[in-house]
RNA sequence: GGGGAAUUAACUCAGUUGGUAGAGUGCUUCCGUCACAUGGAAGAAGUCAUAGGUUCGAGUCCUAUAUUCCCUACCA
């Protein structure tokens, strides 16, 4: 073996083999459980960053996991179409080499976009490759596929035909650029530096009476169809019914009486355009007013605006300001903080208007979904997101789901052009069902693309067929994704899984917090700061990768990721490899022979270890089952490195040295610790944890498809653990003394150990002194004393060393006199305890007894230790 | 406006039936020893944001406060 693990040979080569051997398909298979996570799948529009590698990663490890564990464990891969989005990237694209998507026409810019399916989509797949994901190739599903297209179809008409979906005129987000309807979601909003223009508008026929009206949208005033103030406010009763008239124009327009208007903001007097603000839309339409809109979808004003017309809305917005200035309409303009929403994929400044969409209503179907949150059959981890997700759906708006785009689902809605009617069965939509008229035109938009992704549970598994694989492993167990598509996905899925297929489609939903830059920025396609995971791969190794994205994080919370954790993951992983090359190559030096452990005659330190081993699988398993990835890693790494390798290996070496038997001995017992751990590693490092598997004496056809290890009974030796655990701590003191001393290597200094509990230390004796940092010290066989005689105490044994002329007085007096000043502290505590009756008679009891041994540990201790000092003082 | 999260060592972060605070990195000192210098040994380092409360006992539970961040919302 070599010196350090080569990754770059080694991965695709183990691979393939995986995916030949089957490992990762899944199967039918009714004498299993099944255990199914079906991946998010990732947008289309590029490459893959390290967030989607942590995504990948969570589940990558969990699926390996259970599939250790002996369930029949489904990762099933996707990708996602993104409408919008990568229509917007592709239009872009093409935009750079001048040409428009207008030019092309629909048929050719879809051809566009397939290709960039295909390019994008084969990227993405060798990147969760690269990654290591163990998913099952043989279902791997686009959103855009033909399935897929099936079931989108199949869902847009049964909800249609339950009255679910509408065709609205309404109030939506509008992007000018995109010149597409937002979903309220795709909106972010941003807070803006504005302003606020106080203006006069004059009552009708007075050109000297006139009330103020306050607006951060001064453009907008060619679209008011009324000013309203509070019913109760009483300043204005008298004018309710009175009318004004819109400065620089002559349309009149009236005063009403809303109690949306707050009578505390501004002057009380809001200026109501319907055609372009959410609010005033729903005034309007209480009052029964007209809407005017003023814009043409391109964020140009059109001919409502007069001489504006043609001007874009911000450039009409200045030259309007200025004109209402010089006319003598504005009072003031003040500064003014509020919130801009922007389009969430080309950050244009969204518009409210009025258009005609496709909505779902959401009320009834948000019901079941709040229910099987609220009742556990979907359980959001943490459970905090939970209240985020309830809070949701309970102030759930209606769903608008139609994009003016061409790429994505296009609406399978088919508008009769005699008739007039709306013909959405799929089964024959070239006649119309009303007045049998073969003159139906598609409706031209396109599908949200989240509305395929809220079926993506099941369209994945063949929903709406009643597919084999439907029944068997849908409802899936487990969604791991980011928090920050709750909303987006998590909760569409949900509602959507219970109304299609009568059930929630998973029962767990691990959310995880997003990758950060080390700047703490949020690592975004747009912003373009994400960090490719295949350099990290290439330079330092796909498990290199994945464990240093498990390790400290909390599920629910944002990491930084940065080179440390890099590093450190690649350390762990090549003490893991110089491990076991330490104890392959020993194995090959002489006449090694497989036995199983309990044929051996273990000695403490070994008992020792497959104790601790023991432990730590029950912990690990805890840790996992719950989710707790980041504590499973730290739990591994706490065993492998300080306590294998620092000291079970170290102690070993003395066998190593030893008879035959003793060799053999050992190296049994060092191989089934290891192939413990790897198989403990897997989920999170599979390939190194291969080839090591690959090279112990004993091994199956690959570690992917053995057991995961158990806790077993007969395998914890509480009597040996304390002793070791004891020997330890001895061999700890007298590294620290030999530091505080400056003993130089060839001073030898006597050491006896003695014997105080009884146990057997005989097997210890040659190793401890090697632990010891031997050169220096030398063990003899009978008691030593005198004055200069240092001791050191533990519950097993005593240590007797001869300090002489070695020791640096002055350092060791100080070392002690701390030590002592820490023994005081700890009895002090103890005492304090033990002298407050409350918790004498509250704590449990072995909490006052463990108080009453510490009490008489440190007063022995403090003994030994004033017995040292006299000395060194005398 | 409403909701949530964070605040723990120099840095990045862990820490659930409440029981004497942990890791990685960095730092100080020593070590080319035959698994590993991507290493070994020893060590320093924290009023767990602040103030109250509950409790025998609080990083942990409760109530305020401060700072930072996120989500959400119709204040023109």
């Amino acid at each position: 073996m070599e010196k350090n693990f080569r990754p770059d040979e080694l991965e695709t080569k183990i691979y393939d083999n995986w995916v030949r051997q089957g490992y990762f398909h899944a199967t039918v298979n009714k004498s299993k459980q099944p255990f199914t996570i079906i991946m998010p799948p990732p947008n289309i529009t590029a490459r893959l960053h390290i967030g989607h590698a942590f995504t990948c990663t969570l589940q990558d490890t969990i699926i390996r996991y259970k599939r250790m564990k002996g369930y029949e464990a489904l990762l099933l891969p996707g990708i996602d179409h993104a409408a919008l989005a990568t229509e917007v990237k592709v239009t872009e694209k093409l935009r750079s080499e001048g040409i428009t998507k207008e030019s092309l026409g629909r048929e050719k810019f879809l051809k566009v976009m397939d290709d960039w399916y295909k390019e994008y989509g084969g990227e993405i797949l060798s990147q969760f490759r690269a990654m290591g994901l163990s998913c099952d190739w043989d279902r791997q599903a686009f959103t855009m596929d033909e399935p897929r297209c099936r079931s989108v179809h199949e869902a847009f008409v049964r909800l249609y035909k339950k009255g679910y979906i509408y065709e609205g005129n309404r109030i939506t987000n509008w992007c000018i650029n995109c010149k597409t309807a937002l979903s309220d979601i795709e909106v972010e909003y941003e807070n803006n530096d504005g302003s606020i223009w106080y203006i006069k508008y004059f009552y009708e026929g007075s050109d000297s009476e006139y009330i103020t009206v306050a607006t951060t949208r001064p453009e907008t005033m060619f679209g008011d169809v009324a000013v309203a103030v509070n019913p109760d406010d009483d300043r204005y009763q008298d004018m309710i019914g009175r009318k004004l008239v819109i400065p620089t124009t002559d349309r009149a327009i009236p005063i009403i009486a809303d109690a949306y208007v707050d009578k505390d903001f501004g002057t009380g007097m809001v200026k109501i355009t319907p055609a372009h603000d959410p609010n005033d839309f729903e005034v309007g339409a209480r009052h029964n007013m007209p809407i005017i809109s003023v814009m043409n979808d391109d964020g140009t004003m059109n001919s409502y605006a007069g001489k504006y017309e043609g001007m874009d809305r911000l450039e009409c917005r200045k030259a309007l300001v200025e004109e209402l200035k010089q006319g003598g309409y504005l009072l003031k303009v003040e500064r003014h903080n509020n919130n801009v929403g922007h389009c969430c994929r080309c950050h244009t400044i969204v518009e409210p208007f009025v258009t005609k969409q496709w909505y779902v209503a959401m009320k009834e179907l948000a019901k079941p979904a709040i229910e099987a949150v609220k009742n556990g059959s979907v359980k959001l981890i943490p459970k905090r997101f939970e209240k985020l997700y309830l809070s949701w759906m309970e102030n759930i708006n209606d769903w608008c789901i139609s994009r003016q785009i061409w790429s994505g689902h296009r609406i399978p809605v088919f508008k009769c052009q005699d008739c007039g009617a709306n013909n959405v069965d799929y089964t024959d939509p070239t006649t119309c069902a009303k007045c049998g008229s073969h003159n139906l035109v598609q409706d031209p938009d396109s599908l949200d693309t989240w509305f395929s992704s809220a079926l993506w549970p099941f369209s994945t598994l063949g929903w709406p067929d009643k597919t084999e694989d439907l029944k068997y492993f849908y409802p899936t167990n487990l969604m791991v994704t980011a928090y920050d598509i709750i909303f987006f996905w998590v909760a569409r899925m949900i509602f959507s899984g219970i109304e299609y297929t009568g059930k929630p489609p998973f029962s767990e939903v691990l959310m995880h917090g997003l990758v950060r830059d080390n700047l703490g920025r949020k690592m975004s396609k747009s912003l373009g700061n994400g960090i490719d995971p295949l350099e990290v791969i290439n330079k330092y190794g796909t498990d290199t990768l994945r464990l240093s994205l498990l390790t400290g994080i909390a599920m629910g919370q944002d990491a930084k990721y940065g080179q440390e954790k890099i590093e450190s993951a690649r350390n762990f992983i090549n003490k893991l490899w110089n491990a076991s090359r330490f104890v392959i190559e020993n194995i090959k030096t002489f006449d090694y022979k497989y036995e199983p452990i309990k044929d051996l005659e273990l000695t403490i330190a070994d008992e020792w270890i497959l104790s601790s081993l023991n432990d730590t699988i029950a912990s690990v398993t805890k840790s996992f089952d719950k989710y707790d990835l980041s504590v499973v890693v730290a739990t591994l790494y706490e065993f492998v490195w300080n306590k294998f390798c620092d000291w079970y290996i170290e102690i070993a070496k003395t066998s190593l040295h030893g008879t035959q038997q003793e060799k053999n001995r050992v190296c049994n017992v060092i191989v089934y610790v290891i192939d413990k751990i790897l198989k403990l590693l897997h989920p999170m490092i599979p390939y190194v944890t291969e080839t090591i598997y690959q090279e112990l004496p004993v091994h199956g056809p690959s570690i992917m498809v053995e057991d995961y290890p158990t806790y077993i009974k007969s395998m914890r030796y509480s009597d040996s653990s304390k002793i070791f655990e004891s020997m330890i701590e001895v061999v700890k003191s007298v590294r620290n003394i030999r530091a505080n001393m400056n003993v130089a290597d060839s001073m030898k200094a006597p050491l006896y150990v003695e014997n105080v509990a009884g146990y057997d230390l005989t097997s210890l004796g040659d190793a401890m002194m090697k632990l010891c940092s031997g050169k220096s010290i030398q063990f003899v066989s009978s008691k030593i004393e005198g004055s200069d005689v240092i001791s050191i105490h533990s519950e097993v044994m005593n240590l007797y060393i001869r300090s002489g002329d070695m020791v640096d007085k002055v350092s060791e007096i100080a070392r002690l006199n701390a030590e002592l000043k820490k023994i005081d502290a700890e009895l002090a505590r103890s005492n304090n305890l033990l002298n407050n009756p409350g918790f004498v008679a509250k704590a449990p009891k072995n909490l006052v007894d463990s108080e009453k041994e510490k009490v008489e540990k440190f007063t022995k201790l403090r003994a030994t230790v004033c017995e040292n000092l006299s000395k060194l003082n005398g």
